[in-house]
DNA sequence: ATCAGATGGTTGACACTGTCTACTTTTTGT
DNA sequence: ACAAAAAGTAGACAGTGTCAACCATCTGAT
């Protein structure tokens, strides 16, 4: 009597929307490969014919999503102005940790398996962070700033930084503690922005 | 033949230090009762004399860190430069992020036991983030720009959110694959304090 | 058409975890 | 001195990941 639903790769798909529900709803430390199997009325061991392990399922689960973040972070209009541009790019980044939050939670916010073993998500991470500093690299050569190679790596982390700082603001639990009013976190991230363009500008000043 | 080792409150700050090294060495889903229980040469239910739950020691934990933290906060300088104070605040922030990762990310990177079963955790955490806000509050007030009282709040939230983004840079596992230089991560607090405190002076110019 | 092998299921077992209950020993306040 | 509280012990149970062995079905080559 094997197979008595969702047969064949089905399963596969079947067990990575599955985690996806259990972690939303409990988070990622409750996730089981037997309540994966319970929910889909499927023996405790059929999940591990598609994944070799726990950490296996959730390294998938972040390659999909480092994937589909690359996606919007390029899904932004390509402009010949590297302001313009990077000012998308920052929207984008912020607009898909707004959208999805579970996903961008796994990425950065919780330790990742081992990238070494899992070299898939490992590339699709590399993927996305190459987007977005290839991005930052173009605004410093089209300012034509004469700046130390190494000050624009900076510039780049550090823009990288306040957008994930932005981003992990509503999610950190010890932000949920302090009883902020509703609106302000979702304004957070305009204004923000608008901070962080007023320094970049002025490293980085607008060509006459 | 109880109270082999460790006897009385001992055991309690055994059982944190002994924690504190497995969430080290092993990271925090790895700590268990039992492994803590066993080091110490004690029976397995000894801890729970100590500790209600598993959850529980956690939230002991983390909030020693957020005392910790407030403290470092709180010993910098007070100048009567609100400037100069903030400056100092937001070193000592990076400083103990970088002291004390384990805590750090503890506090701000892993989902935290429910707040509200955990009183004492979460009181500390308020304490810590007033801190920084009533720094930040000192600045808005002292430069005297008649801004709403809403963009200070959200100035508030941008410095903390740029701190935080920086402090996490290092400790974000997705950075780790990567492979950058090994001193750009430490010249990113320095650098990006810079950038932060350009956009933050635009916006408050420092008195005449 | 058949039949070997890969594929995708199955059950069973083991060691590990948190936590409940019940028991024993030690410390302590009156 | 002694009863009560505190701090230890052991045992049991359900839950977990994962290894091993087994069974059913699909598929491709002969």
């Amino acid at each position: 009597m094997a197979r008595p639903k969702a047969a064949g790769r089905d399963l596969r798909e079947a067990c990575i929307a599955e985690a996806l529900k259990i972690i939303e709803t409990d988070g990622v430390e409750q996730l089981s490969l037997r309540e994966i199997s319970r929910r889909l009325g499927v023996s405790h061991q059929a999940p591990y014919k598609h994944f070799a392990s726990r950490d296996h399922i959730l390294a998938e689960i972040v390659r999909q999503a480092f994937d589909a973040f690359a996606a919007e972070l390029d899904g932004g209009p390509h402009t010949g102005d590297a302001r313009a541009d990077m000012s998308a790019m920052g929207e984008a980044y912020l607009r898909y940790a707004r959208a999805h939050p579970l996903q961008y939670r796994l990425m950065f916010g919780t330790p990742l398996p081992n990238p070494a073993e899992h070299p898939d998500m490992m590339h699709s991470a590399r993927h996305a962070f190459a987007l977005l500093h290839d991005c930052i690299g173009a605004l410093a050569r089209q300012t034509g700033q004469s700046l130390a190679d190494e000050t624009r790596v900076l510039d780049a982390l550090y823009v990288w930084a306040t957008l994930h700082g932005m981003a992990s603001m509503p999610q950190t639990s010890a932000v949920g503690t302090l009883g902020l009013p509703e609106g302000l976190l979702q304004a957070l991230t305009g204004h923000g922005m608008q901070r962080m363009g007023s320094a970049m500008d002025a490293a980085y000043p607008p060509q006459e």
